[in-house]
DNA sequence: TTGCTCCTCACGTCACGTGAGGTGGC
DNA sequence: TTGCTCCTCACGTCACGTGAGGTGGC
């Protein structure tokens, strides 16, 4: 039992040097870090102030975030800060590569939470009212398309396929038939960009320009939107305006990125152009 | 063996899903996505597209780095991504402070790199000559002291543990002693700060005004510092100078975060100011 | 006797990947 | 017989943390 005042027990040397008591252990068994001294009859360890001199190094390298074996192997190799700038530069490009990831996946959320929180905040608020108003203009990304509207979903996933990570906001649908159109319907699937690109294979980038509207947030399954648009179109008639074509429908709040949802809680904006007269 | 079209082998199934095998047969067993048959007599797992169907919600949850146990828990209680919104925020926050750690971690990773790095330059341009020059202006947090050169590191400590993030660059020492003295020196550890804030404790935070300097940078351990003094003095008078107080000493190489490194490597530059006339 | 410090050993973590060894039908 | 696809089972990963069960000296 040596009383050495430059020895520490393990749980002196754990207060010493900020390390548990679990890893120092750990460590030695790793024979990252040997106690200075153990006793043979009773197996306990004992440290010194070279051991802390260590365990200050090793500690210090890990706040940096570099592996055992990585420290294992600068400890046994590097004697000079010099000889660690490959390490180091190593593992910043590991930890900004993870960043990176991680930024990724934080816009991903972000995209999903402010969609979601305004759905939300539109389906609470009540405004299922016809309004007239000023639908400001908007770059998108745009696909032609010719079919039954249920198809339009291929549509955006060309669009989001061809232009990833321009996508914002939500999607919208342009409808060029005066008329509803079962089978042959002319319409475009449309998302929003952050900024203007070059146009690539069928999808068509261009500036929706600003138009004034009537409007009205339907919620409910697809099947149903016809109500919607009926109740416009009596009121577009009763306040005398005339219509112009594409009308939009814009999807505040459909099947997402994860689950399809309740229909019966979808949101769409319809959004018929009105003359500015 | 039921050769059902809508069923697929789990090799076939991986490559529609995007999973790998082994990841489907982990699922199967936590009982995250279980096969839609299994044939008795083999254990052949098959999948169909409803399995398609939550596999892609899978991938989807995963891509956004939520646990296998976040998942099984939001896929039993989620039917819409409004249901969503609170495990999405919570797991924002647990990226955003990964990335908070991470940034931190690279941060430090970058300064210890920008510093050896220009260490290094120093070394081989071999820039070891007396040198007249402009030394620029500086926001330092300093701490006075009294007592033997060797002690400054104390002095250095108690800077860093005081203005802690507001550091950068390299460490400098002041002398006010106009003569070498062994034990009451008197002279003053600082570190640059990023920017001008409020002083604190002991530590006083000030400008160090732009000086005209006859500089020298001596590589080897720091008693050995006399030797560049005694050239730089000599070079002083023959060019006719009148020297000034305090003079510097930047820590350009030292003992490291890491390492204390091979003294023989260490350099430092002396800046002895001179009379602007 | 109780409490404290130390010990070893086994197991868990997280989401699979890497084999080893075996089967069944073409 | 060979090759292919599937199966289960065991082990490894990374850096410890969490016990369980035991010891030795005050």
């Amino acid at each position: 039992m040596p009383k050495d005042p430059q020895l520490f027990s393990i749980g002196e040397f754990s207060q010493i040097s900020g390390l548990s008591v679990k890893a120092l252990r750990f460590y030695d068994e790793k024979g990252l870090l040997k106690p200075a001294h153990v006793d043979p009859a009773t197996d306990y360890r004992y440290y010194n102030a070279a051991s802390a001199e260590r365990a200050r190094m090793i500690a210090r390298l890990r706040e940096l975030q570099f592996s055992l074996e990585d420290i294992a192997r600068i400890l046994a190799e590097c004697e000079d800060e010099a000889d660690l700038l490959g390490a180091m530069r190593r593992q910043h490009r590991a930890i900004a590569e993870r960043m990176h990831e991680d930024r990724r996946t934080m816009q991903a959320l972000e995209k999903v939470i402010a969609q979601e929180a305004e759905a939300a905040r539109v389906a609470e608020s009540g405004r299922f009212d016809v309004e007239e108003k000023r639908v400001e203009p908007v770059v998108v990304a745009a696909f032609r398309m010719k079919g039954r509207y249920e198809e339009c979903g291929r549509g955006f996933s060309t669009v989001a396929r061809v232009m990833g990570r321009h996508l914002t906001g939500r999607p919208l649908c342009l409808h060029y038939d005066g008329e509803y159109r079962e089978d042959d319907a002319n319409f475009e699937a449309c998302i929003p960009l952050r900024r203007e690109v070059a146009s690539r294979d069928e999808v068509n980038v261009r500036v929706l320009e600003a138009r004034h509207c009537l409007t009205l947030v339907h919620q409910g399954p697809y099947p149903q939107l016809g109500r919607a648009y009926r109740k416009l179109l009596t009121e577009a008639k009763r306040r005398g305006f005339s219509l112009e074509l594409p009308t939009r429908e814009v999807y505040l709040k459909g099947p997402g990125m994860i689950f399809k949802g309740n229909p019966q809680r979808y949101l769409t904006e319809i959004q018929l152009p009105i003359d500015d007269q």
